[in-house]
DNA sequence: CTACCGATATTCT
DNA sequence: GAATATCGGTAGA
């Protein structure tokens, strides 16, 4: 792995790059994590993407080339990180929602003092925070070493699918990938979908 | 273990 | 003003 010319995939379709993300290893500020679950976002097609309202100051990097992350602000105070895929403009997508640390588990706990090591990484925002990944990493290249994505060489366990966690639209599609019996797999957490405004 | 609720930036209505 | 690709604290079983 001296070069990054195995990142070709990730211009392939967006339903094939996402489960080839599974056990892929991302690398950034002294911590390493093994991916575990992924979910797949199609900005033409899904209604559920930030891209599919068009393009907008947060969403533009989704419009750009495959490789780059986009990492996003949300609910005011978490992080969310991003694969680019698919075709140049397609603005397609691969959120990173879980893994397992490989490498430097001495920083990433020392960044959540309190959790477990399988939490260390359980879910979109905690992943973001145990690898240091913020707004400062939006649009990097892959490439470009800062943070860097090491493909699994071979399939590293049972693929399942089933539907994506917290969206509203689009919830009913089996866009979410994981590897069968992580332990990392964030649980699924049903969206509690607030109650409409009846009482409070 | 499950369930509810608050914090709050970006975007849309 | 309302919704959202979430998490952590608190309450209860």
């Amino acid at each position: 792995m001296s070069d990054s010319a195995d990142l070709g995939f990730l211009g392939g379709p967006v339903f094939e790059v996402a489960p080839r993300l599974l056990g892929a290893v991302l690398r950034h500020a002294g911590v390493a994590v093994r991916i575990t679950e992924v979910e797949a976002y199609d900005g033409a097609d899904d209604p559920a993407s930030h891209a599919y309202r068009g393009e907008t100051p947060r969403s533009s990097v989704m419009f750009g080339a495959p490789g780059h992350l986009y990492v996003y602000f949300t609910y005011g105070m978490h992080h969310c990180c991003n694969v680019v895929c698919g075709e140049t403009g397609r603005a397609s997508a691969v959120l990173l929602r879980a893994g397992e640390v490989i490498d430097g588990i001495e920083t990433a706990r020392a960044r959540r003092p309190g959790a477990s090591d399988v939490a260390l990484a359980r879910g979109p925002a905690l992943l973001c925070r145990t690898l240091d990944i913020d707004l400062a990493q939006n649009r990097v290249d892959l490439a470009a070493g800062d943070v860097t994505l090491t493909p699994a060489s071979a399939p590293s366990g049972t693929v399942q699918t089933g539907p994506r966690v917290g969206v509203r639209h689009g919830a009913d599609l089996a866009w979410r990938f994981w590897l069968a019996g992580e332990p990392t797999v964030s649980t699924h957490r049903p969206a509690s979908v607030r109650r409409p405004a009846a009482g409070r």
